[in-house]
DNA sequence: ATGGGTGTTGCATATGATGCAACGTACTTC
DNA sequence: GAAGTACGTTGCATCATATGCAACACCCAT
């Protein structure tokens, strides 16, 4: 809506991607060498980008600052905390909380596991939306149309065999997450990693994050760690009713 | 240098402090509530605001993914990390690597303590820039006007009694950090934590990096974790020489 | 010395951001 | 249940402000 401002901003994932000097940065815009120049001082002025010794830009300090305390202002993630840490102790696996957010899933906060073997993830970072289980859990309480119109949309990438290969199996996937009131990933995003995820609802019922479990097959068998399940969807349970009574929307 | 651009980059901070509606952002602008509409939308459709169900703005997800691409982009903390893992093998405890940009000190990585007992930090989040061993590693390599102007634009809080009180004593400080090339925090942020730490430095011989090693008392009193010292500063000399080797800056 | 590459500045132009006022809609109050 | 209030939203006329241009400054390489 704002062209100068769409500009400024067009700049971050731009350099998201790696430095760049000015002439890259006017070229990639579409716009005359002064006038990036302007917006890159701007955006200077503010931290969001920063000037390395050989005169590139790259993304600067504040935005680190600023995610974190983004991800601190997050009420449900605030109060699901110690339920984790609780979760973790009990079981000692990595335990994930997730939101969904504009067509995308990310990780919001991370218990690590007891165990050596860990897997890859970080707070803040997207979520392989059509495998993991808190995303299959965060996308199913959508409407019909939205689903659809989502599942469309993305695509299906095979991280293993066990990946949902496409939109209709993706759909049949969320039907019965949506049913069941639980999710797993079986391997689908790593041949060796399992997870159990339960939602976590708003008082008005809608779900405003999810969580689960994760471990490697080395550690547990599938079959074991769905042992953990009863326990996960109590946690998640509690997690809501707390949720739903300190914190009341104040719409809808 | 923009107006337009900086009014709408002067909400994000405004919103790290908490959600806010419209007119909070128009008033906390001084602009019309139409314009700051405008920003707000232009600034929703590049994902760095998010809008929730109370209608209410705050800074939204696409933040988090940008921090996370910049800070997988910073070459030292590519070559450090493994380093900084083995270290952590060896004694156990969480190891902080930083860096210095724009008046500030921040994380960039993190390898969590192996002792039940953890520190809080966070990768991103800002030093305690007049305590901590790496803040005093990092600024120590500046000139010697720009810390006398930095030590006195810092204000001194005392986190504890070992804190340092002001500017004079920082510039002290720091002379000696200088001059030893090491630093230590001993309780000067938290009372029971002491950290020991080694500056990284580029081909040039600027200090480009700052790590340390943490402990709290329960777990080793000070002076066995200034045994750690040479391990530390080997850890910090052996990255130093790899990044110096790969990485040659162009300029300077 | 000379030339190409890059970042920087001042300026005239008109694009595009601004505030205004009016409208819509939801939630309160009497 | 009607009137009132608060808030977000839209179209529009005005002029502030972002823009591209051209000239300049600088660094490095040849």
């Amino acid at each position: 809506m704002s062209q100068t401002v769409d500009r400024a901003l067009s700049i971050l994932p731009l350099l998201a991607q790696g430095p760049a000097d000015l002439g890259q940065v006017a070229e990639r815009l579409g716009v005359h060498k002064s006038t990036a120049l302007r917006l890159l001082r701007t955006l200077h002025e503010h931290g969001l980008v920063y000037r390395q010794q050989d005169q590139r830009y790259r993304l600067g300090a504040r935005l680190f600052a600023l995610a974190q305390e983004a991800v601190e202002n997050l009420d449900v993630r605030e109060i699901a905390h110690p339920h984790l840490v609780e979760l973790n102790d009990r079981c000692g696996h990595t335990v994930h909380l997730a939101v969904y957010e504009e067509q995308e899933v990310l990780y919001i906060d991370k218990v690590e596991s007891r165990y050596p073997v860990r897997m890859y993830s970080r707070i803040g970072k997207p979520v392989a939306i059509t495998v993991a289980a808190v995303a299959k859990l965060l996308l199913a309480d959508l409407t019909e149309p939205e689903r659809r119109a989502i599942a469309e949309k993305l695509d299906y990438p095979m991280y293993t065999s066990r990946s949902t290969p496409n939109a209709a199996a993706f759909l049949k996937e969320l039907a019965v997450v949506r049913e069941q009131g639980w999710a797993t990933d079986l391997g689908g995003h790593e041949e060796s990693i399992n997870c159990i995820g339960a939602p976590i609802r708003g008082a008005d019922g809608r779900v405003v994050a999810a969580m689960s479990v994760s471990a490697p097959n080395v550690v547990v068998t599938a079959e074991e760690l769905l042992t953990l399940l009863p326990l996960v969807r109590r946690t998640a349970e509690t997690i809501s009713r707390e949720y739903s009574g300190t914190n009341r929307p104040k719409k809808v």
